[in-house]
DNA sequence: TATGAATGAGATTTCATTCAT
DNA sequence: GATGAATGAAATCTCATTCAT
């Protein structure tokens, strides 16, 4: 069965009014008949386009990842010098944090509870691990970081950039006296991860 | 009133029996009827001692946090060097979260879905960002990291420790090559933490 | 969205059910389960017509008002004499409190329990009150009951008859030697109220 | 068993309870756990001195009767002329009415939901019906109102009496324009009932 | 006489999904 | 391709009452 234009259009509601309703109302609390009601459908039509509610948030992150990935390569491919490409490529994945809290806030809520979302969502994820694996085997072909393991480094910095703005930016932050600024926690991030990567002798 | 011997068992009970549920089902799926069963009580009974589910499950996660607290404080206050304290905390740490990763989930998944439990949740993790504010301190006092902002900064890798083992313990790591160890883990995390704060001049 | 037959007969097939339920239950004891099954359809089912069980029986109860309203209101309308018309709207109070009593059982119980339904019910009693004031109001054109306040007379009259029929129908009457007939009961009402209001000096 | 002091004492407590409790919370929500909180003794205790929460209610509505039937029943015990008689005993109705409103409140609530109590209550009422068919027969004894049936017509007035409070007093009223006073609320019931039986010739 | 503990028996409401048309 | 209708299966919480001590 080839979908018709007028299919392919009702899809496209479905995906756009889920956005919108998980932006307002959170993963856990889509209902579909919200979403229905958004895309101006019904119920029933939606499932002669999606498997379950889950396969449609899924799409939806796959959206999501791609717009990041574009934007958070971009520093790298630019030909800045890599620690300056590492502050903007911050910069930009945290803006982007900032422009779209309410869509992370569904996705990681989704990815937290269910799993096949969560499976998908962690695929997505290593897309921003190998950008950032990248940049440590360069650091190491100048022979910075002997030693250190690209792509596990990579994890673990892209953790702490994810997280980071998880609780400060989708949350409010750590009980700590601060007033967190754009241009603070950018630099605070940069200067940890560059510190991270650009040394030459074990710590010991 | 005055809760006997035998209240105190039951009360006991349904701790022990959701601690079960939780760790089996995730806490989405926890219901009380499973609970009560589990524990050999009915339901009713259930409301003679707590207030509601989540009043039990803030529960839980305060105990879990505690053993946690304690554990990591541990090494920094037995006058080791700092830079071995570390080491060790991350070990802890580490073996905590393997330890108990069931009942980690559980309290994640909550802290996702019910927002008083989410701030409780977010207080407790401020234990473990001043432990490592301190560290960062000391290590200022020695002239390390001059400029950064010790609490932030503690923020931004307490991020990095607890996210980098819920993608790698809680779940299935990042899509890369590597059979993980707790050596690699460990090594890796202190590493990037080390270099992180032991340094003296602006990466640029 | 737009309802069709099959929908229309369900909505109905829930009040009727309802009525019935009521009338065997009481509102208290009328469970939507019962409801729903006396319906043949599921309590899901339910809640794609109404909003609540409430809601459900403010619509019973405006359903039983219209009729009584437009039974009670016709004597006078149809140009008897006054006096006579009276009796004629006792009787016809009369008899639809006791085709219906169970029914109303089910709304005073309802009106007891949930004040937004009192509210609605006190509204609808006003209904007989403006009709008896209209009465008063004719009498005194031609003299009688001089000073008297009509509204407030006619809501005390208005009160003797619903709760002397709340007494004896919906009831068992008070405990008094007698087996009552539809024609004392009407003809003791009328007496009383027609003297109520057709004198000329004041008691003393 | 003989009942000791301390038991008269705790029973006498779990009354003063519930009539605090039903004023406050009215007849539906007063919970015995309330009850038994409210008098500092276990739910379990209660079940030593009453039946069941109905039967302590049951005799909440007993003394409260036994106070109001001493009240009205006074004047005419005084040997005042009957006519002023009854407007004293209006009065004084009106006023314990207006003194006890929420405890009233409880106990019509009582007696519209459970059946037993309505039987209790409304054998309560007669006494009040007793008082006003002595008033009848009274006059009737001098001549007026031939053919009046004085229990059914007391049953009548009485209704009038009960129901008025009711809707004006423990609710707003009717929907009609008047700011009601004691005095005048006292004067129409006292009107419309003198001139309900202080007649000699048929209506018609 | 007193009470902590325990429970049976509900009751309402939600929502993803299926089906007939 | 679209949709109104229908539902199964839960899930949480309440409360009067009983019982062992």
């Amino acid at each position: 069965m080839k979908p018709t234009a007028k299919g392919r259009a009702t899809r496209q509601a479905f995906l756009d009014a889920a956005r919108r309703v998980v932006v307002r109302n959170g993963y856990l609390n889509a209902r579909l008949s919200d979403i229905a009601d958004e895309a101006g459908k019904s119920m029933a039509s939606f499932y002669n386009y999606f498997d379950s509610k889950e396969a449609l948030l899924a799409e939806l992150a796959k959206d999501f990842d791609a717009e990041l990935q574009a934007l958070v390569a971009e520093p790298f491919r630019q030909g800045l010098p890599a620690i300056d490409a590492l502050r903007e490529a911050i910069r930009l994945f945290y803006r982007h944090y900032q422009r779209r809290t309410p869509e992370i806030v569904g996705i990681v809520q989704a990815s937290m509870i269910d799993e096949n979302f969560a499976k998908e969502w962690r695929q997505i994820r290593t897309n921003g691990v190998h950008t950032l694996a990248r940049f440590v085997r360069n650091a190491q072909r100048d022979g910075w970081a002997p030693g250190l393991h690209p792509e596990l480094a990579a994890s673990a910095l892209s953790s702490m950039l994810e997280h980071f703005c998880w609780v400060w930016i989708a949350h409010d932050g750590d009980a700590i006296e601060i007033e967190l600024s754009e241009d603070v926690a950018v630099d605070t991030l940069w200067t940890l991860m560059a510190h991270a990567v650009y040394w030459r002798t074990d710590p010991a």
